[in-house]
DNA sequence: GTTAGTGCAAATCGTTTGCACGGTT
DNA sequence: AACCGTGCAAACGATTTGCACTAAC
């Protein structure tokens, strides 16, 4: 896993190349993001900003133009949830795909080499030049399965 | 593929069994989905609906009724685009998975008997009871590729 | 000092819902 | 006749945008 300094002077870079300004937003932003493992919606993220950094007043607009810069990066992922919006994890590890409990949202994830093998030799196959890929099996978690018989 | 008279024998009892009732309107958006190759928005199959039935006046709230509920049924399957909305398509055809060009938004499909067993060990490995997968490979179409060489 | 980023509130977009009416059973 | 489905318009929740102001360069 990348070092956060080094995530730090990347991120930097990326921001001089583009013109952009390096703000303390945007570092709490990034910040956040590395240090917690997990998914996150952008509303927990801004309500865990807020924690970290009151005096900041970061508003939820900054956030989302955050989340997009870092997307658009390959900084970090999200995921989708349909009309219930989007998860966003730090995205500079292994690459992995996801397990998604139905009943309570839970993200599990799993690395599979076969499948990623496999992922580049379809999109070579539709000469397809291939930016990304996203694997999700949804279904009933461990967890939720005892639950139900307990019904 | 399934004979459309006997998709319709499906959707009726299918209604029947759950107490709710065959309408014009749901036969026609089963009707379209299952008439036309392709991954329609909501909006896009309004309009389509609009265009072959328009005495019929079918709302956009309607379509969207409509389309949970052939999603729940499994006659139907949706790919979604985060905060830009979902795509739906005929369902009951062999598991497929998704090419996505992120430049034109063109949807390509392809079968993949390994992943497809993949997913089923993978789900298992972590006792989760799988309901659904899907896959998509995002980049950019042969097409955009070359679009893009004669800017 | 110039330019980009921010917070705020309003706007937008896809989707859902309450209600009165019309169609299916 | 009973009840579900529909159209309509209003409501909704996530995300985006215009603007005046502030901060980074």
């Amino acid at each position: 896993m990348i070092q956060y300094s080094a995530l730090l002077e990347k991120f930097k870079q990326l921001l001089k190349n583009n013109e952009l300004k390096f703000t303390k937003q945007r570092e709490f932003i990034l910040k956040a993001l590395y240090d917690n493992e997990g998914h996150f919606t952008p509303e927990e993220l801004h309500d865990l900003i807020k924690k970290k950094a009151p005096n900041l007043n970061t508003s939820i607009a900054t956030i989302y133009r955050t989340l997009g810069l870092l997307e658009e990066s390959k900084i970090i992922n999200s995921i989708s949830f349909g009309s219930k919006g989007k998860k966003y994890e730090f995205g500079l590890k292994s690459h992995h795909d996801h397990l998604i409990c139905i009943e309570c949202g839970a993200l599990i994830e799993f690395e599979d080499e076969v499948i990623e093998t496999r992922q580049s030799q379809i999109a070579k196959e539709h000469n397809f030049k291939m930016t990304n890929h996203t694997m999700n099996i949804f279904g009933i978690c461990e967890n939720c399965q005892n639950t139900d018989q307990n019904r």
